[in-house]
DNA sequence: CACGCTAAGTTTATAACGTAAACTCTGCTG
DNA sequence: CAGCAGAGTTTACGTTATAAACTTAGCGTG
């Protein structure tokens, strides 16, 4: 690297950087920003530790390191930041279902910011201290309608499962809608021209019929659908109590105590 | 190789095996069944081309690439021979809810044998000829009562929606017990605790009741629990038909005509 | 019988991944 | 000034999927 007998004149200092700025400039929040931007541009997969790396500037892979411990120490970061920017109140509100539809629908909101959250969650145990608090809004809103914690952990999982499986289900469509370029109408209609081949080939009338003229409820509608149906059936089991005025002693009868690792965060 | 000056005997050539049998040992269906039994007992990152070939004998893994053609076409022909193992009757019978009920649980018992079939699943579109298959049952059974192909849809996609999202739970929790060991008691009780230590300093007092113990719905009931709420909304849809004795004429007015990628198998 | 074609597998090579271990700086402090 | 510690890089290793070239077995045909 030395111009010992180069031909070029040594280049002006001043269009080189003035200084690395050598004060720390690395650290988690940073780190964790870069890689939640990369996988809300670019999808799950593309966060590699080399590509949070660079989109951080010019930095080694390794570098990453010394702050997150491993990639899997990363996903954990990533799932429970964006968890934080769900808002959850400190005390529910006089409408328990209420409380759980604005929940719902935040949390979904941030799915939809975040596509790659519904994907990473379940590779993961779900230890997060945000994740830990939004559940415990989840089982203070059920519990204070006189169900023990047992069956708010069965409801808020159930809640979960379906926002969750929505986002997963909207998630792969857009990553194929990404494979395919971003002008849905050439290659998307042919991906749909094919099942449709395949569905009348299979003598599959009603699904032939529906790929045809592939209409109905929106993604938005269709989770609102499910929420209801979740919420009224918990509705008639808290309309219906089991024990008068909200009972304090236990109740070994409502569930076997099975299920020992049971989780219902999201 | 050759025995030219060694002190040793030729080997006994009957301890060789006597003959490779070449003549066409491997084929799809074996290769698939092989990756589906390597999946069940290690779980969905075990399948790799190597693993595979190697359950299959001393291949290369690249003896696999002429019948599967890549990785992705393997994990679709095992999902849908997964898929090939619920059985679909050919007509709907008298009562819906209970067509609906023995495919979910015919379903589900399926994602028990095979774990992985929910976590592979969100990786490949569904378009396997036996998921059409089970989806098409799903919409004749429910376009039987009078509602729209789309409306079917849409219900069919919230019901495997809970089969797949419990699965995919269970899935996580199994693959936690075996990184921690066969043992339950020893491992898991320590991420338990660990976890309620962490629910005690967040002060999350219901949570950390709860971790510390564990009691609640199984699995089991869980998902009955929330298979009867979807099926109990949709009762009510059925119940109050938007048009007299089933129309055939389509309903544009039924949902918006967005969603244009839908997706509803299972 | 010799020839060559084709199907079936293997070998080799490449690019990307996560990450352990060793190394190289830089700036501060005793 | 010595050296120490923190920050980042380089190098290296084991995996993964898979393209491309090579090898071998068996069959049919001149």
């Amino acid at each position: 690297m030395s111009p010992a007998s180069g031909t070029e004149p040594a280049p002006p200092i001043w269009t080189l950087p003035p200084a690395p700025p050598r004060q720390r400039a690395l650290g988690r929040t940073e780190i964790v920003a870069a890689a939640i931007g990369l996988a809300d541009d670019e999808g799950a997969p593309a966060v590699t530790m080399k590509a949070v790396a660079g989109r951080l500037g010019s930095y080694s892979p390794m570098a990453l390191y010394r702050y997150v411990h491993s990639k899997d120490g990363l996903v954990d970061l990533m799932l429970d930041a964006a968890t934080a920017a769900v808002p959850v109140p400190g005390q529910p509100g006089p409408s328990w279902r209420a409380d759980l539809e604005a929940l719902a629908a935040q949390t979904r909101q941030m799915t939809q910011r975040h596509p790659w959250y519904p994907v990473l969650f379940h590779t993961r145990p779900p230890a997060g201290p945000h994740m830990m608090k939004r559940l415990e809004f989840m089982l203070a809103v059920l519990t204070g309608q006189g169900v023990s914690t047992a069956s708010a952990m069965t409801y808020a999982a159930l809640i979960d499962r379906h926002i969750l499986g929505s986002g997963l289900q909207e998630a792969e469509e857009a990553r194929m809608s990404r494979r395919y370029g971003l002008d849905d109408a050439a290659g998307l209609a042919a991906g749909l021209a094919e099942m449709h081949r395949l569905a009348t080939a299979g003598d599959f009338p009603l699904l032939a019929g529906w790929l045809a003229r592939p209409e109905g409820q929106s993604p938005e509608e269709q989770f609102e659908l499910g929420l209801r149906f979740l919420l009224d059936g918990i509705t008639v089991r808290l309309s219906r109590p089991r024990r008068q005025w909200r009972g304090r002693r236990a109740r070994p009868a409502d569930g076997s105590s099975r299920g020992l690792g049971r989780r219902a965060s999201g």
